[in-house]
DNA sequence: CTCTCTGCAAAGTGTTTGCAGGGTC
DNA sequence: GACCCTGCAAACACTTTGCAGAGAG
């Protein structure tokens, strides 16, 4: 089964044990969370959406990262520009790579901060829960473009 | 002389070579974010100079803030909540400690992410500009609250 | 049949901007 | 005296919320 198609079923299967109902709409925005190998925002989802159901409202795509956050299956990227980004393909941590012209984001396998974890939570004696790191810069495509 | 002596004296420098006018309201904020160890939000230097210049004005913290940031003399720290904190004492990239509970941000002097830039280079072709790396959890002083 | 979910519109929150008067150089 | 800066209030962009009707289980 492919990748996507998986954690379509794990989202599914998570809502359905919380007791949450599944309608078209939440289908329809956990198919593409599922599948958000793009970071789509807010309203890129809505978008995408509103092809096939056009009275698909912006509230309930919030409503639903909201709910689809609170069960650790989406990872929120805050962004700089105010405009959050979601993964619901990898909800964990992991590295970023975004570029500040076209605001592409991509993933970086590269590097565990598990060593460095540790040592920050010995220094300041805090109880790590979570971390980002993002990485940010020009990518390939806008390096090559003259402008 | 202190460290956010010279901090303060460094900003003030570079806004006079680009021409900029020293305002009581300018010298009043960049005094605070020369020695932001408490990485304040806007708000935060807002509430602190209204102490002695009652008719500050948030907007004009705004607009100094960004002044600011154009120079590289001080850095914003995206917060989740959306209310951006800021270091004017150490303007570089470098890790943060976030408490959940509290919202106290403490520095970390641990790990340079250098050669970990350079791989992620390699690996996706950006050129590196920037980065951020801050880790989520709970401080030692919210963890003894049994709340 | 119950209880949650949706769509709409209004409200919220942090930030930015237009304008006219005031202050720095 | 020229031009930038400030304060005020309105405008903005993104997100959240109240409500009534629709739909899943």
């Amino acid at each position: 089964m492919a990748d996507h198609k998986k954690r379509f079923e794990i989202i599914i299967q998570k809502l359905r044990e919380n007791g949450q109902k599944i309608t078209p709409q939440r289908m329809a925005i956990v198919k593409i969370l599922a599948k958000s190998t793009g970071h789509p925002s807010v309203e890129d989802i809505h978008d995408e959406i509103k092809k096939d159901f056009p009275t698909m409202s912006l509230a309930t795509v919030y409503r639903n990262i909201v709910l689809i956050k609170s069960l650790g299956e989406v990872l929120e990227l805050g962004f700089p520009d105010g405009r959050n980004r979601y993964d619901g393909n990898k909800p964990y941590p992991h590295p970023h790579v975004i570029c500040i012209k076209c605001k592409k984001v991509i993933d970086s396998n590269l590097g565990s901060l598990d060593d460095l974890k540790d040592e920050v939570a010995v220094e300041t004696g805090f109880k790590i829960l979570n971390h980002r790191l993002d990485f940010f810069g020009i990518c390939s495509n806008c390096m090559a473009e003259k402008v």
